[in-house]
Order: structure tokens, then sequence, then C-alpha cells
DNA sequence: GTGTAATGCTATTGG
DNA sequence: AGCATTACAC
């Protein structure tokens, strides 16, 4: 157990960690050691009694969480790290959700649809109201629908809201809000909810089941938000909901890296909350412990063009480092061979490994040319974004057998697979069945159940082709609570028809389809064998509770000895799979040594030694998109920012003058963010692509600009943290009055450490620390306020 | 209703 | 250049 834990941090950093109580901010520049704080700061909490049960930290990426979670483990122990309630708002949200479903009339085992679902419903909406998808574009509309959630408006209130339906009017798309309306009540028709209705949703059930907000604020006594800058409207309200009671909140942000705020995050959380908390502590973290001084002042330099921003003074006392090196090539393939050829060299000249490189680009399409170039010089490589796994088609269309299984209700699940592998159900059959439910305000699948009721105009053949695909899928559904996942699945997967037709298929494309399905299996089989400890985060939400279940399970065990754990369902299985992003995939062996290749956006929260940023161009990065307003073209600055600062050795940028675009050559011209870094930090002699020589040297562009006059950031030590003067008013979370007379010496008992002897008291009662020396787990430090303590003697 | 060939459209960024 | 939708022959 690592006890020392606050001697490795620096007095900010430590400071941030113990204070625990009240409303706290953390500005954490790039690279200061923001997850450590925060992981320290858990860690902290538990040491001092806190129950992890009633600890909520909402991170980016599920990934970020389980590391997070593993490290604290470390710290305390793995079973008290286990309890805490940790991810994104996504996937905390969705597990509420699903234990709540039922009072929003959803239920329990909802769908979640994924964008390309959420288009394909919006389709089904624009054929049915004879709208033109050219006028109405899917992804738009879907766009400006997401946009109205995570702001809170609901169809109604968009409807009813002028100065959006005007915005809608002027722009040729007066439908919008009718869209909106139909979309809206199609996913409650087919239990679904798309991403941004599990936020959308939370906020209605806190803000309309007064127990149930009552609940969850008891539940999440400390509720902590990392990158809140990256937050939207809709989550800034759920966390201002959970904390209102105990207003034990720490947000972590830094707005120099905010660049979500196209899909709605809004930096004015960020002041919102010095609004909504006067009372709370900021502490800014402005060493960065990552980066060479190089690096971290171009990327100060950058930044300063940006106008808004918080105020803040990032600096390292790490060594001055190599200069940011320029390259440029002459087309987009060129690029991926000097880059190919840097990592190379840089291998051989300082012993790197491939898992110390990463190269980031603006977008995905952008990846290709890197891929190539490096397969010629066979180093390996894994991107990550992309298509994820589950988002092939092959695998959603297993997915969907497996939805439709789960909930019967699924429309877009039904869509793909009636009618896949072929059974003889054709466009016109299922667009009168389109017909029928939309006419009778049911599911697909509840006129399909009642085929006959329906009367449907199709001849008998077809009836019966309907009525044995829904004998099919019921067939599926009573299987499933009696048999573990992979059981149920691989069942599916074959009786489906779905394997056979993929086997049939022998193209290298077919073989790989086949693999991927495999691979799906696979999983499944790993998740059914995998330690029965049920998904704690899963089972009700108190502790008391908790133990009951275990209790249960235990005395099941004692009395069917031989019986294996409890059963991994397909329904447990499939809980959150529409949650998991590729960044979220546990890395196998094979990737440990890899060069990773990434959007930037991807990259956010990541560090490499040697980082490659490729296609520096006008028109990519900065995006085109971002050229009309000058908030826009803040966020792409701030992206290059990110982007800069993921680097701990050595940043090389890269630019090529023609790249294919649409499949057309197109000429480009060096972005305008390589003229904002200082002259003195670039390094033009390209010594990793020597021997290409004319291919590399001056840009030949103008960046003639004399030094900046921005103040060089020193590095002296952070000034004091600021600080602010009233501590604020401990809660009162728990009735401990019988410990008001504890004395040293007393034989206590805690509910997890087990007994122990009080050494020390230090303080006035209620606020009364006490150092207790456990027969199990040690020496340790509890506010009497809140350990859950009894006298023994 | 099914399968293949031609056409046309699209591409920030992502949970 | 790649993919999805459409057009057309079976």
């Amino acid at each position: 157990m690592n006890k020392n834990y606050l001697d490795e941090l620096n007095d900010v950093q430590r400071e941030a960690v113990i204070t625990t109580e009240g409303p706290v901010m953390i500005v954490a520049g790039a690279g200061s050691g923001k997850t450590r704080v925060l992981t320290y700061r858990i860690a902290h909490l538990i040491q001092q009694g806190a129950d992890p049960f009633n600890i909520l930290a909402l991170t980016f990426t599920n990934k970020a969480a389980r590391e997070m979670k593993e490290r604290i483990g470390r710290i305390v122990s793995k079973s008290e790290a286990r309890n805490l309630w940790m991810g994104t708002f996504h996937s905390v949200f969705a597990r509420i959700l699903r234990a709540e479903a039922e009072r929003l009339g959803y239920p329990p085992n909802f769908t979640i649809y994924d964008t390309d679902d959420s288009k394909s419903v919006i389709k089904t909406i624009l054929k049915e109201q004879g709208l033109d998808e050219k006028i109405y574009k899917p992804g738009l509309v879907l766009g400006r629908i997401s946009a109205a959630k995570n702001n809170l408006i609901s169809a109604q209130a968009y409807i009813q809201n002028g100065q959006i339906t005007e915005e809608d009017r002027m722009s040729g798309k007066p439908k919008i809000g009718l869209i909106y309306d139909l979309y809206h009540k199609r996913c409650f028709r087919a239990g679904a909810m798309d991403f941004d209705d599990l936020l959308f949703n939370t906020n209605i059930l806190l803000r309309d089941y007064p127990d149930v907000l009552n609940k969850y604020q008891d539940k999440f006594r400390y509720i902590m938000v990392d990158e809140y800058q990256d937050t939207n409207f809709s989550q800034y309200v759920i966390v201002k909901q959970l904390a209102a009671k105990f207003q034990n909140i720490c947000v972590v942000g830094d707005d120099a890296q905010s660049i979500y705020a196209f899909r709605g995050a809004n930096i004015q959380n960020i002041l919102n909350f010095e609004r909504d908390y006067p009372e709370m502590k900021t502490f800014k973290l402005e060493q960065n412990y990552r980066s060479t001084k190089n690096i971290v002042q171009a990327a100060n330099v950058i930044i300063k063009n940006n106008r808004d921003q918080l105020e803040k003074n990032v600096w390292t006392s790490n060594d001055e480092g190599d200069k940011i090196i320029l390259m440029k090539a002459h087309s987009d393939n060129e690029e991926g061979q000097i880059v190919a050829r840097s990592i190379f060299d840089t291998k051989m000249h300082h012993h790197a490994h491939n898992k110390d490189f990463a190269i980031l680009y603006r977008t995905n399409a952008q990846s290709r040319a890197m891929e190539e170039a490096l397969r010629k010089l066979n180093i390996p490589y894994r991107i990550y974004g992309g298509l994820s796994f589950y988002q092939r088609k092959e695998v959603k269309d297993l997915l969907a057998y497996y939805r439709l299984t789960l909930n019967h209700h699924d429309e877009e699940a039904f869509r793909r697979i009636i009618n896949y592998p072929a059974r003889g159900i054709g466009d016109t059959t299922i667009d009168r069945i389109t017909i029928a439910a939309r006419d009778n305000d049911v599911s697909l699948w509840t006129v399909c159940e009642n085929i006959a009721e329906f009367a449907l105009p199709v001849n008998s053949g077809t009836v019966n082709k309907i009525q044995d695909f829904v004998t099919m899928i019921k067939s599926f559904a009573v299987m499933v609570p009696g048999q573990n996942a992979y059981d149920v699945g691989n069942h599916i997967a074959s009786a489906s028809g779905l394997l056979r037709e993929l086997y049939t298929d022998k193209t290298p494309e077919g073989v790989s389809r086949y693999e991927n399905v495999q691979e799906l299996l696979n999983g499944l089989k790993e998740f059914s064998d995998s330690e029965n400890t049920p998904p704690i985060e899963l089972i009700e939400n108190d502790p008391e509770l908790q133990r009951l279940e275990a209790e249960k399970k235990s005395e099941v065990l004692e009395e069917t000895t031989g019986i294996e754990a409890p059963l991994r369902t397909l329904d447990q299985f499939m809980q959150d799979i529409a949650l998991l992003t590729d960044a979220d995939s546990k890395q196998t062996e094979e990737d440990l040594n890899k060069v990773s290749m990434m959007t930037i956006h991807a990259a956010k929260g990541l560090e490499f030694p040697y980082v490659f940023i490729v296609g520096l161009e006008e028109n990519l990065f900065p995006s085109p998109l971002s050229l009309n307003s000058r908030a826009d073209l803040e966020e792409e600055r701030r992206l290059f920012y990110v982007a800069l600062t993921r680097a701990e050795k050595r940043a090389t940028i890269s630019y090529a003058s023609t790249r294919y675009k649409w499949g057309t050559l197109t000429s480009c011209e060096p972005s305008r963010f390589i003229e904002e870094i200082d002259l003195k930090y670039i390094d033009y002699g390209n010594s990793a692509a020597r021997g290409e020589a004319d291919t590399f040297g001056e840009p030949s562009f103008g960046i003639r600009k004399p030094a900046a006059t921005v103040k060089q950031p020193t590095s002296t030590p952070p000034k004091k943290l600021v600080k602010a003067s009233t501590a604020n008013a401990a809660p009162t979370p728990i009735d401990n009055s019988h410990l008001r007379n504890l004395q040293v010496g007393q034989t206590v008992k805690h509910e997890r450490f087990g007994t122990g002897q009080v050494l020390q008291l230090e303080g006035n009662f209620p606020n009364t620390k006490a150092t207790v020396h456990f027969d199990q787990g040690g020496q340790k430090q509890l506010l009497l306020k809140f350990a859950k303590l009894e006298i023994v003697s």
C-alpha cells in the first residue's frame, strides 16, 4: 500500500488533492499531472474514510476510467476501487437509466442507437413525409436535433421556439421541428435512446422524480468531472443537480484544450461554475512535466493567438530539447514516406520503440498515405478511431440479431435483419409493414407478431415467412436468461443463417468478414468465461443491497455445489456495447509495441515521446469549415495546441504541397499555424530525412515574421495558488453522534477495514480526525464525520 | 424478390 | 477514391 502518495505531488497538486470538501475547480495545463491529481484525490478520499460507493468520477473515455481505477486500486485496494462509480457521462447515466427506465416509459433493456441508427430513422421519416434528402441531409438534421437536446430543448419546445423555427425557415428547412418530433416518437416506440437521449433523459429523470434525484444526490457525495471544458449544457445541468446537496464537486479542465464545441461543449460551463459556486476554490496546475521547454514554449506562443482564454502560465523545468522539426513534402504520399523514414531513423539512432511514436492528423482520411508508407518499411502500427470494430457491417448485423432478441421493438435492428440473410421478405413487404405500423402507432414488430390482425396486403407465403422470423427471434429470446452469453450468441449466429451466409463468401473481404464475426463471438466467449464478479455498478445502488446480493449468491452457490457462478448473459454483454469506442478497447500484447495513428481529437489525454503532426495545410488544418468564425478558428488552434502538447521529447510537423481530395489532385498552402510558431522554436534542417535533400529544406513560403513580442514563459516556480477565502461549511453527511465521546485507546470497528485501535484524536467533534491502527490494513486517518465506525470497547 | 452494374454523392472532428 | 443508392436484367 502506498501511503506516501502525497509526497509525489507538488504544492498546488497536493492542495488540490487534500481539498476534498466543497466546490473545487482545477485548471490543469497540458501535461501538468492532472490524471495524477485526480487519481490521488480519489484515493485520498477513500483513505480519509469516504466510501467508494459514494464517489462518482466522470471521465472522457471508459479507458481513462479503467486505468484510473487500476491506479487507485494500487493505492487503496482493488476491491475498494472496484466500487467506485467511474466512466463517461454516457456510460454512467446509461446505467442509471437502465435502473430507472420504467419511470420514463422505456424498457430497462432499451437499445442505444448509434449515429448510423439515428440517421437511418431520419431517412425513414423523410421518406414517409415526402421530404427531399438532399435538402434535409440526415446528418445535418441529426446535428440540429442533437444540438437541441444538448441544450435541453424538447421537440415541443423546439417547435414552439420562435427563434429556432425562424432559423430553420431561413435556411429553407422549416420541417426540422416536425422531424425532431417524429424522430423522438419513433425512438421511443422502438424502446431506443440515442447518445444525446442518455443525457437528456437523465435530466428529465432528475427533474421530474424528486425521490430519484434525492437518492443519487445522497449516493454521489463526491463528484469529480474530468475534461470539464468539453462538457455541454445537458451534462452541466446533470452535474449541478447531483451536486446540489453536498456541493462536493470538483471539476478539472483546461480551456486551452477545449476541442469539442462542435458537439455542444461549452466553455461557458467553466464560467457558470464560478457563478454557481461562489465559494469555490481554484487551483491552477501550471508546471508541465511532460514536454521539453521548446515544445511547451512553442505551444504557449501558438495559443496566445487566441483571444478567448483564461490566464495561465504553463512552464516546465525539463530540458530545452529538440526544436520542432518542420518537414515539407510534394505530395500526401511523400509526406507518408518522410514520416515513415523519420520514424525508422529515430528508432535506429535513439533506440526508440514503435510505441514511442504517434502520427496525428486532422481527418481520418489522412491515415491511408501514412499506412502505406509504414507498411513499406515494415513498421507495425495501430489506427485508433475511424471505423471501430463494432461499426463494421457484419458485426452490426449480428449485433442487430442480439438487439432484436433483447428488445423486439428495436426498429433499426429489425430493418437490418428482417431480410438478411435473404428470406424472401422484400422491400414492398417491409414498406407495407411500415405503413401499418405508422397507421396504428405500433412498432414494426407488433405488426409482424399480429400479422393476421393487421390484414396486410401480402400473400400467404410472405405471411408465413414473417411468422417464421417472429418465431425464430422469440425462440432466441427464451434462451437468454438461462444460458451464458456465448452459448446464446453462438446459437443465434448459426440459427439465423448469418454465419453460413458469410462462410460461403470466399473472397478475401468475405473471409475477413467471417473472421470479424468470429472475433465478436470470441469476445462473447471471453465475457461469458470471465470471473463472475457481477459488474457491481450494475446492481442496485447502495452497499446494503450490494451485500445482500452477494450473500444470496453465495448461499445459492453453497446449496448447489459444483454449479458455476451466476451466468454472464447476453443482455449483460449488450448493456453498453454501443458506448464502446475504439479507444476503449483493451490493448492486446501485439498492440503494445506499435506506432499509434489517430486524429488529434482522439489523442486527447495521451502522450508520446515522438509526435508527428501531419497535414498542416490551409483548408485541411485549419479545416475550411472553421474559417467563417473566430470561435471556430480558435477551436482549430486549440486543436493544434493539443496536438503539440502530446509530445514529450520531440514534435515534428509536416505538410504537403499537393494532396488528393475527392479523388482529384489539389495543391495546398502551408497552414497559418506554422507561421504562428516563433521561428526560434523551429528546425528546418530536417535531419531525420537526410538523403532526400531536395524534398526538404527551407519552406517555400514566407514565414519571415519577426519573433513575436510574446513574453516568454520562464522556468520559475508557480507564483501562488489561487484560493478562495472562505472555506466551505462542511456537509453533515451521516449521523455519527455515537462517536462524540470516542477516546484514544478504544477499539473500533470499520465496515471495510475491520477492527482497530484508536491511536490519536485531533480536532473537535464533529470535525475530529482519528488515527486508527486496524488489525488488517494498518494505520488510517479517518474523519469521524464520514467514517462509519462502531465502538467495540 | 434477388443479384449485379452503373451512377452519384460525399468527407471534419466523436460518445 | 470509396461507398451507398439506384437501375436494370433475371
